[in-house]
DNA sequence: TTCGTTAAGTACCGATCGGTTCAGAACTGT
DNA sequence: ACAGTTCTGAACCGATCGGTACTTAACGAA
C-alpha cells in the first residue's frame, strides 16, 4: 500500500558502492552519492537510513559481489591453491576494466576523523575477519597434511592478507593486472611444501 | 626586522605531520591541525601558505624523518640486506610507541574527493618514486652479481613495495611489530639466491 | 471517490569546511 | 621616540557538510 518506490534500490546501492569505492567514506559526499544513485537525499534517507548505514549496506554488497573471491578461494582443495586463488582474485577485483581501482575496504577509511570512527572500525573488523577465515582454512590444511606440520597457519594467513592489502594499494597506484600477477608469482615463491 | 614569530615552525610542522598521519589529508581539518600545532589559522597561513602546502611540507618532513629508512636501506651491501632493512624499517615506522600507526603516505589519501586530487597525486608519485629507487638498487645488485642474472629487478622492487604497503595497512589494522616481523620473515622466504 | 499511506521534491537546518580581512600588538633599525 | 615591518587573534566569508520538515504526488483498499 502507498506510493511505490520510483527507483531500483539494488541498482542505487550498486552505484553508491562504486562511489564509496572510488572516494572512500569521507570523500564520498551525500551530493555525489545521491547524484550517482539518481535519487534525492530524501529518498536515500527513507530507503537506507543515513550515510553510515548506506555505507554498511554498500560494504555488504561489496563482500557478496566484487570481494566474493575471498570466500570462494577458501573452497580450493589445497592451501597453495587457496593462497593463489585469493591473491589472483584480489588482483582481478582491484583492477576492473569498468570500475574504480583498488579495494573498497582499504580505501574506504584507513585514516579518518573522529566523527567517522564508526565506518573506520567497521572496515578494521571486516579486514580482520577475512584474515581469520583464511587462518582457519590454513589450520585445516595443516590438519589434513596439506601444509607441513610445522607451518604456522596464522602467520601464513597474515602474510597473504598483507599481500592482498599491498596489491590494493598498488592497484590504486596505477599498476595493472599483468604487473600485479607477476607480484603474486613472486610472493608465492617461498610458499611451504 | 618586524615582530618575531611566536612559535617554532619545526615543532609546529612536526605536530601537523602527526595529525595528517593519523587522520589523512581530508580527515585532518584546519581546526584540528592548528590546535595541535598550537597556533591560529592566520599564523598557519602566514607560515605555510595553505593546507595543501602544509601537507606538502609535512610529507617532506615525513620522508626525511620517519620514512628515512627507505633511503637508508638502499645503502645496505646486498639486495637481500636492502630488502630486509626496507621491510624492517617499514615495520618499525608504522608501529611507533608514541605516534600514530600506519604509514602517512598510505593513509594520507588513498581515495579522495576531486577537490583533493592534488594531495592524492602527490602521494601516488611519492610511493612510485620509492619503488623506482628500490628497482634501481636491485638492478645494480644484478650488475654486481649480487642477484642472479635472470632476476627481474623491477618485479622484485614491486614485490617489496607491495609488502611495505601491506604492512602499513596491517599496522593500521592493529598488528604490532612482533607480528609484522614474522610476516617479513615469511615474505623473504622466497627471496632469490 | 475518498481516505490512509508512502514516496518524492524543495527548501531549509545548524555546523563545519578551507580561507580571509582587519585592527592592533610586538618587534627592529634609525 | 618613531617609522616600518611582521605577527597574532578574533571575527567573518561563501560553500558545503550530513541531515530534516513540509508540501505535493502517486498509489491500494474500502
Amino acid at each position: 500500500m502507498g506510493r511505490p518506490r520510483g527507483f531500483d534500490t539494488d541498482q542505487a546501492l550498486e552505484r553508491a558502492m562504486r562511489v564509496f569505492w572510488a572516494r572512500g567514506y569521507e570523500g564520498a559526499s551525500l551530493a555525489e552519492l545521491t547524484s550517482a544513485m539518481g535519487i534525492t537525499k530524501t529518498s536515500m534517507y527513507a530507503a537506507f537510513g543515513n550515510k553510515e548505514q548506506l555505507f554498511r549496506k554498500a560494504l555488504q554488497r561489496y563482500g557478496a559481489g566484487p570481494a566474493a573471491y575471498a570466500t570462494r578461494a577458501l573452497e580450493e582443495p589445497t592451501a597453495r591453491a587457496v593462497a593463489t586463488a585469493f591473491l589472483r582474485g584480489a588482483v582481478c577485483t582491484t583492477t576492473p576494466a569498468d570500475g574504480p581501482s583498488g579495494c573498497l575496504t582499504v580505501q574506504g577509511a584507513l585514516a579518518s576523523s573522529d566523527e567517522n570512527r564508526a565506518a573506520h572500525d567497521l572496515l578494521v573488523d571486516w579486514r580482520n575477519d577475512a584474515g581469520v577465515r583464511l587462518e582457519e582454512r590454513f589450520r585445516r590444511a595443516v590438519d589434513e597434511g596439506d601444509l607441513p606440520r610445522d607451518a604456522d597457519p596464522r602467520r601464513l594467513a597474515r602474510f597473504i592478507m598483507t599481500m592482498g592489502f599491498g596489491i590494493a594499494v598498488q592497484a590504486a597506484n596505477g599498476l595493472g593486472p599483468a604487473e600485479l600477477d607477476e607480484i603474486v608469482d613472486t610472493a608465492l615463491l617461498g610458499w611451504p611444501a
